[in-house]
DNA sequence: AATGAATGAGCATTCATTCAT
DNA sequence: TATGAATGAATGCTCATTCAT
């Protein structure tokens, strides 16, 4: 029973003694030091501040709680682009908007990029999950954003609108990759801006 | 029968009984069937027909394993991409041989390409040596021919060539990861036109 | 809690489920019979009724348990060793009491007995952290006797306590020793008397 | 075809190409610096500069080779022992002498000390192999020693023999034992005339 | 006799998961 | 709900021994 539920009696009380989203940040913080298949079920369950036991009335296992946080922060950040999205015009500051937002949000929490650029990629088989699920979903408001575009006339029509949203996709991934790896710290958020400028015109000289 | 020597009758044939390259074929075989973790060392001894002993004979443990398929398979792409590209003239070229060498490669071996994109990156620890050794330097291949195109004016000059080098990596390798964990089957190669088409001329209408 | 509480309602009685007291008789009775090196962690958790994982539980690891053994046999004896000795006047005495107890001691667990005269000194390292440990305040007991009696003028003076301390602690050592290979099966404590006659008056007739 | 075979036509040319001592020499060195069990068959073929398949031609297996130290080792010892002792007249004398020779002997030879007081004594059974062999024969000589000096009245004849004996030999054992383990650098054949002084007087003031 | 590559049985230890309290 | 002691399956690696050359 995770959910919770708030006490009846306690109206507005929603303190509701968050152990799921205190296991949740636990896991993010000690994924992203030690990686997922080296990281014990009891070092979550100690940084979290419950018993082992207590991270089984939660999530099913230990790779249940690795899935969770990629759909919590998945859900999270679709809602949250779509609410951004929707109030903009041009395919083109859609886009943009998109990019910073990836850009910013995980620029905002080195935990929980690392876990997304590199312990949710471990398996084949988590990456297939990971594909069809909101992932795929991601993909596919760019592609969609992109094809808008092009019934625009912004965007030109000569390429697939699924193959550039794959190419705008690996491209911001691939900033977060680099910065999550990176020795030296830098702030994310401004690469959007450049990424954007060739994606849009290209790097020939006009 | 250890020692081998090549065949007398059969000149230039290397016999050699090459254990260390059948548990190398082996392994990536299987690590790009169940994963890095998932996979048992006697499950690549079995597979390359030696017994499990005979692993360390030629390698120091099961991850020496990953990090020696990660080398050669670097060395070998990258010594033959330096041969192509040095005979080309304009960078314009280099780029999209690049490009389309790096797809060609892994489109012709799809077990290759599921370990370079799946398995290697299931660790920050091996994600950073990574980055260190063999791909520093490819990303810098990318890197100084898009700073000869700028010299050349024919890239523009107000984006930095590293920035410029990760999106038009980020871009190539997402085609690589999204071609792996596809349902589809599809040749990977031919996507290299397009996204050269994207990254030298923009998504722009001129 | 591996420490446990007694039962309330059974006083004095030890209920306490000492899995780690049950470990440690199990392994003296393993090692006794196979051998350090020959006998597994799961035969001693077998013997002791508890999973494998458990005994890990209790000690660090299979030399835990035979240091454990030595800590705590080495502890309850010497302090036994010095409670009895303490009430004793005469060098002479408590000389004699030594040798006594040593012999009862081990001579009333062979098991004990086995582990202690051949399992313990199997190695050099365990020998040399051995000697530095309960080992050396053992034969610090005796040589101080041996000292005081000299004092007292009841032993002579041309021989170095910690030199005849060695002897009296081999000799006793070899009865030990020999009754634990012995394939005869006889009283070890009786022959406490002959070896105190020889020590302290010698093979010569007079 | 290494090292050859003596020639016939070269009487005295003993040479013999010793593999068999030069591995058991090189193995008394390992397994003194190691210990028996944690010396790898490899490491004494190594430090005798043979092949690891060539200690196979002359030892049946690991557990062969120590046991051809210790026979090779008593068995001249004892000769020697009984060589020197039949020269004698008193039993005072022999056992003084058995006494002299023995810590010359391992007092000469740290390594093969080493082995015998620590290595030789790790496992039960071979310590009743041991105890069966050699050693029974090598306390048998100083039993009859005692014996004879009983029945030449220059030993008191109230003590069992074989407990004398016992008490002589665990009191020199302990010597070299100590002398093995000792942080610091002391003659040990020194130390035989102090054992000597109180086996035989004992260690009362008259 | 000598070699050393190949073998494969053997084992300590870890850790996700359970369940009695 | 919460606990944490107990479980026991799972596996990378070592090394004594063999045997084709």
């Amino acid at each position: 029973m995770p959910k919770t539920a708030p006490k009846k009696g306690a109206p507005g009380r929603q303190v509701v003694n968050d152990k799921r989203g205190a296991i949740l940040r636990a896991a993010i913080h000690v994924f992203a030091r030690k990686g997922y298949f080296n990281s014990k079920v009891s070092d979550i369950a100690g940084e979290a501040g419950v018993a082992d036991g207590t991270v089984y009335l939660y999530f099913k296992g230990k790779d249940d709680i690795l899935h969770s946080i990629f759909d919590r922060a998945m859900d999270e950040f679709i809602a949250e682009g779509k609410a951004e999205i929707d109030g903009l015009a041009g395919a083109e500051e859609k886009l943009a908007r998109i990019a910073g937002l990836h850009l910013e949000r995980l620029g905002a929490d080195r935990d929980l990029a690392v876990v997304f650029q590199v312990e949710l990629r471990g398996s084949t088989k988590f990456m297939q999950e990971f594909s069809a699920a909101g992932f795929r979903e991601y993909l596919d408001i760019i592609r969609s954003t992109i094809a808008e575009g092009q019934r625009q006339r912004v965007f030109r029509s000569d390429v697939r609108p699924i193959v550039a949203a794959k190419i705008f996709y690996g491209a911001i991934d691939e900033m977060v990759t680099n910065w999550v790896l990176s020795e030296k710290s830098y702030p994310l958020a401004p690469m959007a801006r450049e990424v954007i400028k060739v994606l849009f015109d290209g790097m020939r000289t006009k």
